[in-house]
Order: C-alpha cells, then structure tokens, then sequence
DNA sequence: CGTGCGATCCGCT
DNA sequence: GCGGATCGCACGT
C-alpha cells in the first residue's frame, strides 16, 4: 500500500474535488488502519445549506475555517462523534465527511472500541458480535473504530515536523471507474446535490445508493 | 435565557 | 421498518 502521507495541497481544493480523491485513501490511528469507502462534500458557507458552515463561523466549526488538512470533529445526537478533513485556503469552511470504510488493520482493537458493555452484543463476548464489514460503516462507526473523539478536533493530519497522531495515506489506487456519485443522506436542504461519493460495490457501503447516471440531464 | 433539533446508531418488530 | 436515546449548539425572544 502506498505509505506516503497526503500533503496540504490534496486538500487545498474544493471538496467535491478532495472527496472521490480520498476514496481508497488509509487513515492510521495507532494499530488501526482505515480504508475509506464512502464520503460526503460539504460546501463554503452561502452556497450550501447543508454545512455546518452555511451560516459563518462558530465556536463549533471554527476549525473548519482553518488549514485545510486538519481534523473537523463534531459531537451530534448527544452521543456520536462525526470526522471531517477541512478542505480549501483557511478561512473559507468547507471539508469532507468521512462516511465509512474497511478496517483493513487492527480489527481486534477496532471491535474492541467498537463493543458495548451492558448490550446484548455483550453476552457474545469481546471479539464477537460485529460483523467485519460493519466496524467502520457509517461516520460515527468509523470514528469509533479509528478512536477518534472530542480531543482530535483540529488535529493536524498532514505530513507536517514530527510524526502526526493520526495520517492520512496514500493508498492503493482506486477503479476510477468504479466511483460513484449521488445525492447526500440525512441532510434536509440541499438534497439534491450529488456531493457523495463511493466505491460501487464495496461491501462496507451502504446496500443501496442512487447514484447519477453518467448522462444524466442538467 | 429557553427551546428545538441534528451530516446517527441500535434494538426490537 | 420504526422509534428511542441524549446533549451541545444556534437561533429567536
């Protein structure tokens, strides 16, 4: 797999660019290795409703006003946390959520943080009960999986001095032809913006997306 | 200062 | 398929 560490620059661009480019991409947290599989653009505020930036900056988003690169990681429904890596120059809000992907290292550790205590997951035992393709499917899942929390909001992912807690590599290549694109879920307003991109047929992507077709009318 | 709701997940039906 | 869990944040008063 390819170990070199994305640079600034990948994610200095609009994030319906950097988003099909990180598919197949590898986040690394420790013994966890990430493959990621399904993602989701977000917009510069004004021209999407759907952002967590649509109407300027906050408290709560004020990393994804900064360097592009860096770790954008919200708490939502009272108990999960989402990531996203900030896309464009700082100061113009924009990034892409990570959605799901294949845990293709440390699955032990993985299912670990992934297991409940006090569910009926619980009576399996660790290292049971969660299938392989689920550990990481869906964005609070994967952040789960990859330990990633509260403390990791704005961390810098790109090469930069010293090792980074947590990077995104490489990668082996992705099918370009295999990338789908369609429109995003759980977002109210916007709905028809295809700003979510996959890996057709990956098993840790969601059954069933409508995806564009390539000659689709505008 | 009060309130409505969200880029979700899980268990049960 | 459906609803409950659970709380920080942004907005309106």
């Amino acid at each position: 797999m390819g170990e070199r560490i994305l640079d600034r620059e990948f994610f200095d661009r609009p994030s319906p660019e950097v988003a099909p480019d990180l598919l197949g991409r590898v986040l690394v947290h420790g013994p966890v290795a990430v493959r990621l599989t399904e993602v989701e653009a977000y917009g510069p505020p004004g021209d999407d409703p759907a952002s967590h930036t649509y109407r300027g900056r906050t408290p709560r988003n004020s990393v994804m006003f900064g360097a592009p690169g860096h770790l954008y990681v919200y708490f939502t429904y009272g108990m999960h946390f989402c990531a996203n890596f900030v896309c464009l120059p700082e100061g113009m809000g924009s990034g892409v959520l990570l959605r799901a992907g294949e845990v293709i290292e440390g699955a032990d550790v993985a299912r670990t943080r992934r297991h409940r205590p006090g569910t009926a997951a619980a009576l399996t035992g660790p290292g049971r009960g969660i299938p392989e393709r689920d550990l990481a499917r869906g964005p609070a899942r994967l952040a789960v999986a990859l330990g990633i929390g509260r403390e990791h909001n704005g961390l810098d992912c790109c090469a930069s001095p010293g090792s980074p807690e947590l990077r995104a590599l490489e990668g082996d290549p992705v099918d370009p032809t295999a990338v789908r694109c369609g429109p995003r879920t759980g977002v109210s307003s916007a709905a028809d913006i295809p700003w979510r991109f996959w890996i057709d047929g990956d098993p840790t992507v969601s059954p069933y997306r409508k995806h564009v077709p390539k000659t689709r009318p505008v």
